[in-house]
DNA sequence: CTGATTTTAGATCATACGATCTAAAACGGG
DNA sequence: CCCGTTTTAGATCGTATGATCTAAAATCAG
């Protein structure tokens, strides 16, 4: 009978997360996440494996409680076109709201990725195109629903959200201004014809 | 008298924007920088500064050649309107024409910036700024000669082109898709009814 | 109690890192 | 020729890095 843990894995996996969010993969050592998550580097690699390993390990954990939750909630909502306007606005506020002004760890990782790592840049993109997939649902929702307006071709319209949202996440960390946040966005929900963020 | 250089600064300069280009600041070590610029270590220092110093030159470099030139140009056409597709189109051509999937340094660095460097981070802000001014400036003139038709707010329009060529330069690196790249451009200008990206 | 197993703690390793040091080289001036 | 100055070349430094090692600790089973 092996001696039980003394770390709780969702904690330290926020730790981790957190220092790799405000750093960076390259610019954040294993003594630092070893500072973070409150544990000695032996235990760290004993229980999540190297330090690339253990950022894969973080990722994954980010993903699982922000933006896959965040897409599915918007998704189940009844309204299409609500649920575009409602991620856009809730991407904003949660970016705004982070005082350390982090953007987006999956986005912020993605261009970190070496072309030594192809593995990493599949791994990430696959991600990504979560959300391009979830604004083409929601367009072809719409649109099939007559809450959309026709207009460009969907799949181009998707792509327009999915950059304008990059753009934004991009935004979010060397810019967070509200007026631009919101201005890029507001604009390219109105050039769509959908409908504006809620307020908060 | 001082010995004279054997380097050629224009040369080395490129040789460190591609690795910085390729690999990002972190991720690049100085002895990669000498191999590639074919220079030793201290003759770097001696030239250039710390690792830092010359990562800020070869920024300034990469610009002087790049973005800013492109800027110049595209402004001084007589159209606004096909300044901003000319703009557009040439981006995405830049990125689709890079073998190594590089995307576009400045907003790659302006990503990798730790909160430790907020000096570099205004630097970048500063250089990112100048694209949404041209897209602003060519909005205002595009308005009022009537070549582009008035719709939303011309700093909204701005912010629009602004995060969706920050978009694109995200997907350049980790998805270089004709397609997405295209689509996302396509979609920005025909919903600001801009005319359409000239083919090349 | 011993044994097996995993985890923790602290030290250490092998290597890499950014930066510096020493001395020779290269140049023109006097 | 010597001198002054900067550059180059190669070695080295002091420190940091990712990772590993050793041994004790913690647990339950027999």
């Amino acid at each position: 009978m092996a001696r039980p843990r003394k770390f709780d894995e969702t904690a330290v996996l926020d730790a981790a997360v957190d220092r790799f969010w405000t750093q960076g993969f390259e610019a954040t050592s294993t003594r630092e996440l070893a500072e973070s998550m409150q544990m000695t580097l032996a235990s760290i690699h004993n229980a999540f494996g190297d330090k690339r390993t253990l950022f894969r390990r973080s990722l994954e954990h980010y993903l699982n409680g922000s933006l896959r939750a965040r897409i599915a909630r918007h998704e189940a909502a009844p309204s299409p076109a609500a649920a575009i306007a409602g991620f856009l606005r809730e991407s904003i506020e949660r970016s705004l709201g982070d005082g350390c002004r982090r953007g987006c760890l999956l986005v912020n990782s993605a261009l970190q990725v070496t072309p030594a790592d192809p593995e990493m840049r599949d791994y990430l993109n696959a991600e990504l195109a979560t959300i391009e997939d979830f604004f083409r649902r929601c367009i072809v929702r719409g649109r099939q629903s007559g809450e959309i307006p026709a207009g460009i071709d969907a799949d181009d319209a998707a792509r327009l959200l999915f950059s304008n949202l990059l753009g934004i996440r991009v935004l979010a960390r060397v810019r967070p201004e509200r007026s631009l946040l919101e201005g890029a966005a507001r604009a390219a929900l109105a050039t769509l014809g959908l409908p504006p963020m809620p307020d908060i």
